[in-house]
DNA sequence: GATGAATGAGTTTTCATTCAT
DNA sequence: AATGAATGAAAACTCATTCAT
């Protein structure tokens, strides 16, 4: 018999979690001190420490949340959405505007953070590499599904054009998030979709004419 | 009346950003000590800092070595090299290559670190704005030079075109160097080429049918 | 809601400021390793930075705190005192007695030192001179009772009887801290209390007349 | 057969030397490093110790030397001095026009910490009780020969008198070289004068009546 | 469950001294 | 004799984690 209900905890998980990113985000992991995250939380240290067991699972912990939730939301917004096509405009738009959330605009910088970090610790490569194949699948499923309906050009390799596609996310995600030229990010994502999808796209009627 | 050769010290100078690279490489920034560069490069600890003035120095002067480094070897190839189309490809085809030059494998992931680390300190911005800056202008320099020529598609905004093409390749390697599958990342970059290069030349016998 | 009392942590720095004072009383300021106030305070080295930001705060908030509890005294020992004269000669009765009270004897050694180190550290400098002028104007504004009651010579600057008593009182201090004759000291105090009395008194009825 | 002449390494000797009391003075003894002498002297590090064992022997030397140059001023200057009451007015002036000498003022400074830091290291307690002897002795010959002449009061005790003569001067160098106000210095140290030589002198013709 | 004081190993940097040339 | 590069033992300070209350 808990002393507090499942909901209090989730919930303090949760601030506790948010806190952590603002704080990551802002100083970076390493130099994020468990202060900070009591700061900004107002929850004390130990009792941070009662819910996650080291800094570094707070980390973990923080990307494994927000990853799941892209997912479910990507998988919310797609629901609707009948053609591969439109579901590679969807996942565009979504970086289009998602300066607008600040949010995730964090994300970002703890995710690229992330992928230095975990890359050298021999225990987190496996994290690492499930969650990069997650989002590799995610769009190899949609890539698949166009060259089925004819959409995307069948002679291209699903494998290798979703890696492309996060590989252009990223990259340009790194300037931006660190360069901060909402502009120049905004004009350089829209040249991407179409060089992207004018490459990956059958030519008939090819572009945009959406 | 130095005691020993202006030779002598800019090689240890050399031999201690050399061990700082591969130590910075390994283990990422922060996370490297100064003991382990003593252990790596043989130099005492009091040697290290009569070189240099604190780690950050070692951090900052090792980035700007190789930068410097880099555009050195581009103009030398590119001397040679009549037109802005070969100019791009030259490039494409230094990182396809690059693996094989462990040493360049490397700085790639200290220069993301930096990326991260600089932009969170105020007074390493500049640099890094100055740097990035460098990167962007080396390119927009040849593709104005392929649009007067006619090769480039004039309607192209070069400054937007650089950008990307940099997001292009720093999205790749950040992919490739943290999980290091050389065949993905080579055949990757092979299709960004074609894709890039087709997006960006004048359709008149157009870039890739090989 | 702090786990231990306000109380504790009081207690607690003071038996820090103790340590330190003993400390930098034997081996001086700069000699003063943060271990010796470890070893001699039985308080972590982690503790200590919990409740001082640095080993200069410890020394700034031990000179305060003396200097507080010096003004304190003399102001409670003052209260019943009537006369200018009675006044002074109290100050001078406390020094003579001095060498009883061992914590004072250390405390002096100290405040000699900060001195010195003060007056070479640009932004230690105000707090030296504001130190100084307390010190100062508490014999001026005895002087000026004196001068008005007529006890003491009218034509005398209160300013300038003011450091030189502090500077025959310093001068004293220096030599029995660092030579430790206490028959000697105290012989010298008396009859450096009777050369500044009567000069600075007037002669009708002068408390020492030779 | 030595390759240089004695005189260039005497000249050598106290080239290191003057360089070293500049920069004590400045910065104090601990806070000055070698480099600092280096640099202020133009002599490598490496001949400097070959002809100091260490930074302390520096020191030492230095205040020796310092010591018997003043030894041998006051000689020279004394010389010509018939009484002991101009003897002791000689020395009231030498240090009011004292300021006036930037090198003796630094050497003050010098000398003060000297006294803490020779305080706490046993085995520099004989040096420095043996310059202060040297000190003492100087003045209690004088007091002795003005009681011999009547100049000075037969009741005096030569050794205490010496002590306090000694503190006054201290005490006044000491919040003079610190807070470093000229004008208030000159007028405490003329006021000073007049307090200590008509508590010491015979009334009849004494030096100064106000 | 919550609190925040305490811990101490670990980190950067300094600097007196040495010694090969 | 002179040089200055090299050494490495300190020293101040940090911060993830623990644990008594």
């Amino acid at each position: 018999m808990p002393k507090v209900s499942a909901e209090y905890k989730e919930e303090k998980r949760n601030h506790i979690l948010e806190s952590a990113l603002k704080c990551f985000s802002e100083k970076g992991y390493q130099a994020t001190i468990i202060d900070d995250i009591v700061k900004d939380s107002n929850i004390s240290k130990g009792a941070i420490y009662n819910y996650f067991a080291s800094k570094e699972e707070i980390y973990l912990q923080l990307l494994k949340k927000r990853t799941d939730e892209f997912f479910e939301d990507m998988e919310q917004e797609n629901a609707s959405l009948t053609s591969a096509g439109k579901k590679l405009e969807n996942l565009f738009k979504r970086w289009k505007k998602q300066e607008l959330k600040e949010d995730d605009q964090q994300t970002m910088r703890v995710y690229i953070e992330f992928w230095l970090y975990g890359s050298r610790q021999e225990d987190l490569k496996s994290i690492l590499a499930a969650r990069y194949n997650r989002f590799i699948d995610y769009i190899v499923k949609i890539i698949k599904e166009g060259q089925e309906s004819g959409e995307i050009k069948k002679e291209l390799d699903p494998q290798n054009i979703s890696r492309i596609f996060w590989a252009l996310r990223d990259g340009n995600v790194l300037h931006y998030s660190f360069l901060g030229e909402e502009e120049q990010y905004r004009i350089a994502w829209d040249t991407i979709e179409e060089m992207f999808l004018s490459y990956v796209k059958n030519e008939i009627k090819s572009g945009h004419q959406d």
